[in-house]
DNA sequence: TCTGGGGTCCTAGGACCC
DNA sequence: TCTGGGGTCCTAGGACCC
């Protein structure tokens, strides 16, 4: 059997957590760039805040009925995602990390599930501070459905029988199920399918025409049958991306620049961080297109470096001389970002005989980087192309402390 | 009039996830 | 005036190989 554990309202929970006085109260969380809203507390919800929503379509709502704001702090969210999972680890032998506030484990075994489940939920409340809900079943999928059940039926919910599988996906949305978004959801509608039961008994070659081999693997977990295994480990990354809207819009190459220095910067940090270098490095750069009176221009382009690095420097030249080609003039941009691919194991790296090699200077430079921007605070140490005023830096308005990872920020007893 | 078969790699686009 | 960021997987089509 499989349990989905996910944190309720993660976000929300989680600032709520260090401001007790807001328990009760209607608290939601912003994008970067204090854009939309991505966490909502249960009162914040029954205000009519919608996930996803612009901040500036609600601003009335907030005022309204005195929303508590929070820009995203997600240095603290990191923080109580590992201790939620590390206390979640003690329940399961095999643990999966699906993200920062889920996580599927393997209950092979254990006899009474109707006893164990609620006790691994106190535990975590209890150790943590922070609400989840755990859905049981025999597949990932089922467990998903179950999870979201539950959140009706006070936080748990087994689904151990096909009696009660049966009630359950009777009773499911077919669009909230996991793997439907809204075109699969289209195409249900046109057939007048609604829950899941409906669903499941379409024939299995309707799933595979209609929604490629991942709706027949749905079919089958639909249905009880495994087709989703557990990643106990998951897999090394396939790419990594840092990109940004900004503050304002940018319409000269030089801001470009800086704001291509910071990303690539913090790309080759992350590299570093996980022990990997790159072989292609990706631009690209957006307009607004939510502006239909702007010109709109998505450029991007894949350069292929000829030694896989992860050296801030190789990796910030390449990504403002890329940008600088990429940029056209009289258009305003709105977001950039890099994307690292090709990624190889850092101790393995392959030379390029036709091309010189600096016998790990470089390296040497990026590791000293590390080491005073680790004692010193991130960007104590940085590039010059960075620039000094950063006009177009994100906004984060309502940010809250970094109560489990800054001294000075720690909560006092009185 | 008639021009093979089997494969890999890469890219772009679509759909979905949290 | 103001609409996030970081991922995965699948498919189709083009270019190329023998």
């Amino acid at each position: 059997m499989f349990a989905l554990c996910d944190c309720n309202n993660f976000y929300a929970s989680a600032e709520r957590l260090f401001r007790p006085e807001l328990n009760g109260k209607p608290v939601v969380v912003l994008s970067n760039n204090d854009g939309c809203v991505i966490a909502r507390s249960e009162e914040a919800k029954a205000c009519g805040i919608k996930m996803g929503d612009p901040e500036f379509l609600v601003r009335d709502l907030i005022k309204k009925f005195s929303i508590q704001v929070f820009s995203s702090n997600y240095v603290l969210y990191g923080d109580m995602s590992e201790r939620v999972m590390h206390n979640l680890g003690r329940w399961f032998p095999r643990l999966d990390v699906y993200s920062i506030d889920e996580a599927f484990g393997w209950l092979g075994g254990v006899k009474d599930l109707g006893n164990y489940v609620p006790k691994i939920r106190e535990s975590v409340v209890r150790n943590t501070g922070i609400p989840v809900s755990i859905g049981v079943a025999p597949t990932k999928t089922l467990a998903k459905l179950a999870n979201k059940m539950s959140k009706r039926t006070g936080g748990v919910l087994v689904l151990d029988s096909d009696e009660k599988i049966k009630a359950a996906v009777n009773d499911f949305p077919a669009h909230e199920l996991w793997g439907v978004g809204r075109q699969h959801y289209k195409k249900f509608e046109s057939l007048g399918i609604r829950t899941a039961g409906e669903l499941r008994n379409m024939p299995e070659m309707w799933f595979k025409q209609h929604m490629t081999i991942l709706g027949q693997r749905m079919w089958n977990e639909l249905w009880g049958r495994p087709a989703i295994p557990l990643e106990a480990v998951r897999e090394t990354k396939k790419g990594i991306t840092v990109s940004r809207s900004f503050r304002n819009y940018i319409e000269q190459p030089e801001i470009l620049a800086e704001a291509l220095t910071l990303y690539a910067s913090r790309l080759a940090e992350k590299l570093r961080r996980e022990k990997l270098r790159c072989l292609y490095l990706q631009v690209f750069l957006y307009t607004n297109k939510n502006r239909e009176d702007h010109p709109q221009h998505f450029p991007s382009h894949t350069h292929k470096l000829l030694i896989a690095s992860n050296n801030t420097t190789d990796l910030v030249s390449i990504a403002v001389r890329v940008s600088a080609r990429l940029f056209r003039a009289g258009v305003k941009y709105r977001k950039a970002g890099v994307i690292a691919t090709g990624l190889v194991p850092e101790n393995e790296l392959q030379l390029n005989a036709f091309f010189d090699h600096d016998n790990g200077k470089k390296d040497t430079v990026s590791a000293v980087l590390d080491k005073l921007n680790l004692a010193y605070g991130r960007g104590t140490l940085r590039m010059a192309s960075e620039g000094y005023e950063k006009k177009w830096r994100l906004k984060h308005e309502y940010l809250s402390k970094g109560y489990t990872t800054r001294w000075a920020d720690i909560i006092k007893v009185k």
